[in-house]
DNA sequence: CGAACTTGCGCC
DNA sequence: AAAGGGCGCAAGTTCG
């Protein structure tokens, strides 16, 4: 059964039962109806946005079981049909960083709080009333949705985004298991005792002072990279920028503080106490993950960088007494990804095994996995230089087929079309600036041209791969969720990170848990890829500690 | 004075 | 050993 509903604002309502006519209903209780509702049988919910609905029915305790979050498809759809109105981030990180103009606002979708919903670009004329509105866009959704040559994949992708709303929307809620007593520890053992407001740690201010004192006692900011540089250059050596792996080829005394401090004042800066007092409360990190944030279709945070937790931190994360975490990573996620894309044979023998790159490594190799990596990740990422081009000649020979595909990625960015994943997410196309430049038949400008040709097809040529392993990844979190809510309902998904999966649940629970995790995985892989030969494993390990993981 | 930009580094 | 793709965040500096 689909029910429709659009939140009105203190808990209140109103909804219609699809395909039953009727009068709308008004709720006066969202959460207490939803929750009933979906106990006495199997809803599949129309809402605007869970990122604003569920925060609310989960502190009343209810977890939605299914739904199709109209916004969220209304952007998959969007960047479908290349319209604009998609989430703007790839663009406009692109324009910035090249001095381009940045890509025009996302318009509002559709807005509960807002009183005149409306379809941008459709000249319909706005519905007076929210319900008929949201009715109307799910029907003009599912019309363009039939209209594809995939309409399956799509419902699948829109499927999975919005179930992933939900998870993250619950991720949020649950937060990951967090020790500040043991984060406070390796602060205190790493930085010394938490400065006074305004203050550097100790440790950090003794790495200054070595610093300068390599430097003849001159004082060194060491926050400021140019006047490292110029330091360096007064001592008579030429360095093009301060940066970590540029100071480890330095001989000199003071590039061992130099790489001390930089390391250490990151954790400070990013994770130290001030990251504790904002983001971990009551033993739980809770992050806002936003579904849908980046174009490939990995999600992004706002706030406590979730998905840059320092590998050391890791210690920090704890399943509660008599709970475990179940920690799951899909190895080497996107080699396999496009091993399925594309269809090659005998790539698909090769991700047989349960490292994709040693067997890569035997089969074409002589046995050197490190050769046969960055082969295969300049394929992905279209890298160039040193040995990436002999290696990728190497790779295309015995699979042509997975090279072509990333060539062909390539190709269409270069020539300005868009590219798609797997189940339709599709790459934004370039800016209008981009188009000026890489037509622009004057001499000089057209090297730039060429560049920004280039560098836009590395972008659809990973697009390809990351936005289809996206597909893969999402999948099996909306499938694990369905699974854990009728075989360990008390079992909660407390974090998700592109490839990786974390679910925290009582040790009994563990078993069952483990299995759902690598039938989830199996599933995904046949939602999305259809009958492959291609393995994707996942993993699960039952740690009391996220480091102890891998 | 704040906004915008640059630099650098954490994760996948 | 570094470099190719995607992000978020914070510090320092410059711009308006």
């Amino acid at each position: 059964m689909r029910v429709i509903v659009v939140p009105e604002g203190e808990g209140t309502a109103r909804a219609r039962v699809l395909d039953e006519p009727g009068a709308p209903i008004a709720i006066p209780d969202v959460a207490a109806w939803m929750a009933e509702r979906q106990r006495e049988t199997d809803v599949r919910w129309i809402i605007p946005a869970a990122d604003e609905l569920c925060p609310a029915l989960l502190a009343a305790g209810v977890r939605l079981g299914r739904c199709h979050d109209l916004s969220l498809a209304e952007g998959i759809l969007l960047a479908f049909e290349e319209r604009p109105g998609r989430p703007r981030n790839l663009g406009a990180a692109y324009a910035r960083t090249r001095g381009l103009p940045e890509p025009a606002d996302p318009r509002p979708l559709i807005r509960t709080e807002q009183p005149a919903l409306f379809e941008p670009d459709r000249g319909t004329a706005p519905a007076a009333d929210p319900l008929d509105a949201a009715v109307a866009v799910l029907a003009d959704q599912e019309r363009r949705i039939a209209n594809t040559a995939h309409p399956d994949r799509l419902r699948l992708l829109i499927a999975a985004e919005s179930a992933g709303a939900l998870a993250a929307a619950e991720m949020t809620y649950y937060g990951l298991p967090w020790r500040v007593d043991i984060h406070t520890e390796l602060l205190t053992d790493l930085l010394g005792p938490r400065p006074s407001p305004g203050a550097r740690p100790a440790k950090l201010n003794d790495l200054a002072e070595r610093i300068s004192d390599a430097f003849s006692g001159r004082p060194i900011n060491p926050d400021h990279p140019p006047s490292i540089v110029r330091a360096f250059a007064r001592e008579g050596i030429e360095i093009p920028s301060a940066r970590a792996w540029v100071l480890k080829e330095v001989e000199h005394p003071a590039v061992e503080p130099l790489l001390a401090y930089k390391e250490l004042s990151r954790l400070y800066v990013a994770h130290g106490w001030s990251w504790l007092d904002s983001w971990v409360d009551n033993g739980r990190f809770r992050p806002e993950y936003v579904v849908g944030g980046v174009v490939s279709g990995r999600w992004a945070t706002r706030g406590g960088a979730a998905l840059q937790l320092p590998r050391t931190l890791r210690t920090a994360v704890r399943a509660d007494p008599g709970w475990t975490l179940m920690v799951a990573d899909a190895s080497q996620l996107e080699p396999r990804v496009l091993g399925a894309l594309s269809g090659d044979r005998r790539f698909a023998e090769v991700s047989a095994s349960e490292d994709l790159y040693t067997s890569l490594a035997a089969d074409a190799f002589d046995g050197d996995r490190g050769r046969a990596k960055i082969a295969m990740l300049s394929a992905m990422y279209g890298g160039t230089s040193g040995e990436a081009g002999p290696l990728l000649a190497v790779l295309r020979k015995r699979f042509p087929h997975a090279v072509d595909y990333v060539e062909q990625a390539a190709r269409a960015g270069e020539e300005g079309r868009v590219v798609r994943s797997r189940l339709g997410r599709t790459s934004p196309p370039p800016s209008d600036a981009w188009r000026e430049l890489t037509s622009d038949p004057d001499e000089t400008a057209e090297r730039r041209g060429r560049q920004a040709a280039r560098e836009w097809g590395r972008f659809t040529r990973n697009f390809v791969v990351q936005a289809s392993a996206a597909d893969w990844a999402l999948t099996m979190l909306a499938t694990l969720r369905r699974r854990l809510t009728t075989s360990a309902p008390e079992a909660e998904i407390v974090f998700f990170q592109h490839d990786e999966v974390i679910v925290h649940c009582p040790q009994a629970a563990a078993d069952v848990v483990a299995k759902e995790i690598s039938e989830a995985a199996d599933q995904a892989t046949a939602l999305v890829f259809g009958d492959t030969p291609v393995r994707f494993p996942l993993i699960a390990a039952a740690v009391d500690c996220y480091a102890d993981a891998k």
